[in-house]
DNA sequence: ACAAAAATAATCATATTCTATCAATTAATA
DNA sequence: TATTAATTGATAGAATATGATTATTTTTGT
């Protein structure tokens, strides 16, 4: 294999891994440990990536978080073990729809181990998440740009949804209530969220426990959208059975 | 294999493969080694792609990517100013194109002073420049990122072209020659430059002037698709004079 | 904390690729 | 056709990349 194209080759290694081993370039580009140890130090010359003891890992600095404000933050930690939990129900050449909002954000840090996936989103946040890694397909629904929730609306954006049709849809929401199904505080986005969940065969809701029996102030759909919620570990069993009485499976952490 | 045929296959091939081994192109254009080395130093001259040890490597700084290289530090000040002279061209209310690559980028930093614009673009790091200015509304063209390149790409990108219409376009061209009009190092970005410049009433060219009188591999128009040419000024009055015979204006910084 | 195992760094030998020079071939022009 | 210019190829020495060996450092398990 070529000097250059096994440094490029390293570094799709370490996209989709998060980690390289010396032993694994040895055999995977017929090279000797020396040589692998040369590139991975040069590489990480460049920034590319970081040392360890056996090989290397990414370099995270790149992927920090670009785009939203510092009350995103809140049950910043909840969601990112449900966008885990989330990620489980993923698999290999999977198409998914991948909505905007913090929620569903997280589930993009779990992406890169995957082989061949395709993403089809409308957040700008998604794309620069997945922008460092070749192994991941993105299709942006462009549109009209909003500033605040940066992200692509509109009747544009609204009619691409029917034409991209995908296996999973990770989709957001203001609330849901057994009373009401989803409501959102934003009608674009919920006019957008309603055509990516219509356009997947399976859908999952991704939502913190907070959101759970709130209303927001528009509401967009009925339960039926949805058929798995994944939620926090924050939910009382009673909650559960009343949500899987209405055929609504219900994953916690 | 003729000399010029061989050389736009070589760009032809870094195009798809993002590198070309000196072997590969002994044996598919049975050349030696040496002449291959020629071709390539060449080509490298004239910017066009990076040598590595036994071949090259694509050259993104030049062309497309918002890399801030250093060597793309040279022709950036000749960028900003042409790109300042071209925003006197734009008026409030304007709806305007840009086109991705280096060189139409430096034009996004002097549109927050005017009035409520308009602007289409399938270039991501245009996007979000102008993230903060809610003054500036902003309409991204999706469809399927390119990771390098940093902008959509594809039938989808191309056919939504179509419907947004524009006063002004911005594009960006690989090279430019009376001969054989406009050129491009890659084929799917000319595809969106072309659609680009037909859905808009006036077209502009912004390119610096080393790359007139260039070209690369791939002819997409003839010069009639332009109708003024934004240029530095190391160009000289004969070949502005050349280009007026043939109704395309020069504007020099 | 110590010894065994693994990984690294240093050294040198080998193989590949590069540059420079000059000769041969091809194309262009008078 | 003869002459000139441009392109290509061949060769050898220089530069770079790779691999094998051995000594040193780091990690791991007890």
């Amino acid at each position: 294999m070529k000097q250059e194209f096994r440094r490029k080759h390293i570094l799709k290694l370490l996209d989709k891994n998060e980690v390289v081993s010396i032993q694994e370039l040895v055999s995977q580009c017929s090279i000797s440990e020396i040589t692998a140890r040369r590139d991975l130090t040069l590489l990480e010359k460049q920034g590319l990536l970081k040392r360890t003891h056996g090989g290397a890992t990414r370099n995270y600095s790149t992927t920090e978080m670009i785009g939203f404000d510092t009350n995103a933050l809140d049950h910043q930690m909840q969601k990112i073990n449900l966008c885990n939990l989330a990620s489980t129900l993923i698999e290999d050449n999977d198409t998914i729809y991948m909505d905007c909002g913090t929620t569903v954000f997280y589930l993009a840090r779990f992406l890169p181990k995957f082989k061949n996936i395709r993403v089809i989103t409308n957040s700008l946040p998604i794309v620069l998440e997945l922008l460092p890694y070749p192994n991941i397909v993105v299709n942006l629904i462009g549109g009209e740009l909003d500033n605040s929730l940066k992200a692509f609306y509109g009747s544009m954006t609204e009619s691409l949804m029917a034409r991209y049709k995908a296996d999973k849809a990770f989709i957001g929401t203001g609330g849901i209530s057994l009373a009401n199904g989803l409501s959102s505080n934003s009608e674009k986005s919920a006019l957008v969220t309603l055509k990516m969940a219509e356009a997947a065969s399976k859908v999952y809701l991704l939502c913190d426990s907070s959101k759970i029996e709130k209303d927001s102030y528009f509401n967009f759909s009925g339960l039926s959208l949805i058929e798995t919620i994944i939620t926090d570990n924050e939910i009382s069993q009673e909650r559960i059975d009343l949500y899987k009485e209405k055929n609504i499976n219900i994953l916690t952490t």
